[in-house]
DNA sequence: AAGTTATTGATAACGAATCTCATTACCAGC
DNA sequence: GCTGGTAATGAGATTCGTTATCAATAACTT
């Protein structure tokens, strides 16, 4: 039977506490910052457990760590998300969906599913000068 | 100044020769069993100037392992991946960039880019019986 | 042909993620 | 409240994909 820690507790509110994708190894390093004494080990299980619950979103990033977000939103979603800082919004993509079943359909390819993520640089970054020029 | 050798030129060949993501350890190993005796940080190389040079086509595996396929088309495009054997087909997304870039406009994102990949059973998986039954 | 230097490849190094296992502590049952 | 069973923890070891190192090689220029 699951049982209640203070450590998956602790990564449930600092997931709660942000609206940005981070990863386990920073998530444990800013929780070891405020004192805590949870070992990375567990802040890597807790998030998995957390996804598979339906209480948090993963996505890879471009260097293939797994970043992760508190998910808000009950119905399946994407994201609109800021390469700079890993802020990120839930979105609807209606459009989207019928556009994948369709394609997978046309070219005879069953049991589809897909990822779908938009990435940009939020309005902060952008007008604060910290994210790095594209070229 | 960029040179010309056989390991880059064989594994342009290997990939030119499958309509499959394939891995650059998988494309190594297809390649010493074949006889040659490339090594492997070469075919990492060549997957990475490929990949540069738009003759390949990237993405990353729901594992973290980075997959290279043949582009054959010169605009952008996506991909129709099987979960089973790794097959893909390059299609056309024309809705959907245009879903993106409003998404990221309506939410005061700036430089939108997106990931959209979708993945299913293609026809032979699905008929030969080697697609893993989904539950 | 000779010289320059980009490329190669065996190996070491790196890093994210997982595994091991002795220890801890949650909690159901009394 | 105890207590026993056992899920959870965490330090460290391990795995595995990928990148860095660097001496040897070979592709191109002249
Ligand atoms: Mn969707
Ligand atoms: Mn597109
Ligand atoms: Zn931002
Ligand atoms: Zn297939």
């Amino acid at each position: 039977m699951k049982r209640n820690t203070w450590q998956r507790n602790a990564v449930r509110e600092a997931l709660d506490g942000t609206d940005r994708f981070v990863s386990a190894q920073s998530l444990h390093s800013t929780l070891r910052a405020k004192g805590s004494s949870i070992g990375l080990a567990t802040v890597y299980r807790a998030l998995a457990d957390l996804a598979i619950e339906g209480e948090a979103d993963s996505l890879q990033s471009d260097q293939g760590e797994s970043l992760y977000r508190a998910c808000t939103r009950g119905q399946h979603h994407h994201h609109l998300i800021c390469r700079n800082c890993g802020r990120a919004v839930e979105i609807e993509a209606t459009e989207v969906e019928a556009w994948a079943h369709r394609v997978a359909a046309e070219n005879g390819f069953v049991a589809p599913s897909h990822v779908v993520d938009v990435f940009g640089v939020c309005g902060e970054c952008a007008s604060d000068g910290s994210a790095p020029s594209l070229e």
